[in-house]
DNA sequence: CGTGGGATCTTGTCAGTGGAAAGATTGGAT
DNA sequence: ATCCAATCTTTCCACTGACAAGATCCCACG
């Protein structure tokens, strides 16, 4: 193996983000990415500063997918209703970044890289409730609904990522219950 | 100080609480907790066997008085929206509980207090549901209501708590978010 | 060409942690 | 009075995060 690694960055953080959704972030050591990435111990370091800087990293990561994940659900046209349907998948499909995400306490909250992530991934969430509610900008619906529908498919997706609820078709059952909170969501 | 300390297994417990609430999960150790109490390092493990266990203890007593909170507002006769607030009050007063409950990593899943005490906990939600929907039972919609019911308050708590939003009411917008999912929600 | 410098990685070290083994102390039951 | 079980202490080991110092490699600039 060459002296450099080459891809030790990314590396980590997709090893990071396994064992994350295995067993939990506490789990995790900085050691054992090492091994399996086949480097020393303090090879991360140099990378990532410390744990919180590679969790950092991670969440800034999963703040951009996200990011990405529900602007392709907007700009597919589904409609507010798909963009939850989105947001829960993004959930599923990575759950070590959620899990980081959602935890300031697991990372540097002034980083600035992860700051401008969670800002493009703010965003993209609020880029769809504004499209429903062109109306009532005034008088704080738009907001309290943007509030509502993020918390319904954040929960959501915790419940199912903590054990709470098992479906057996997760993409649907977030349709059905976006579709209680909003009728008429289908599209815009 | 006497040699039995009298009380250390609820000590224990509370300081874990706050340690949790304060810095998370992973940032607690048993031996600082050990030292606040003022006893030596191996104490904790007689009384929970090692930290997933002391963590189960903590989450059997969050269902426990989830499942107080939940059921005083249910029979103060607020309906299903009054135990939504009572839902996101009860994470809001007890992070450090709440946070443990739903990370089945942190504890063990076989605990027969932990699953009796979740037991009692989901008895206690799914009587609030239930007494709204009476008719359609057949159809799934009781159960398809219960879920979102739950997202939709459990992801709200859970993004006031990791500071995604920064309510200056929360149980006042608690109460405004469960009214647009249960416009009639107010009585049974 | 070659050489210096920055980036990347290693080795070695230290305090703190979780966990287990073995023993000491205490209160209470008989 | 004595024994026993519960509670707590002491001691030890492997592992971890973090840091300091040094080795190796690649590339830009002369």
């Amino acid at each position: 193996m060459a002296y450099h690694h080459g891809d030790l960055r990314r590396t980590l953080l997709a090893a990071a983000a396994d064992a994350i959704a295995e067993s939990g972030a506490a789990a995790v050591s900085l050691r054992e990415l090492a091994r399996r990435a086949g480097v020393s111990n303090a090879a991360p370091t140099h990378h990532f500063g410390d744990k919180a800087g590679l969790l950092t990293a991670l969440a800034a990561e999963g703040y951009g997918l996200l990011a990405d994940t529900v602007t392709g659900a907007r700009l597919s046209g589904g409609g507010i209703v798909e963009m939850g349907v989105a947001y829960v998948r993004f959930a599923l499909e990575h759950p070590g970044h959620f899990e980081v995400m959602f935890h300031p306490a697991l990372h540097r909250t002034d980083d600035e890289e992860l700051r401008a992530a969670r800002t493009r991934a703010a965003g993209a969430l609020a880029a769809g409730v504004g499209e429903r509610h062109r109306g009532d900008a005034e008088d704080g619906g738009a907001e309290l609904a943007a509030v509502a529908a993020w918390s319904l498919v954040h929960g959501y997706a915790t419940l199912v990522l903590s054990g709470a609820v098992h479906p057996d078709d997760p993409q649907g059952q977030t349709r059905a219950i976006a579709r209680l909170l909003f009728p008429e969501g289908t599209a815009r």
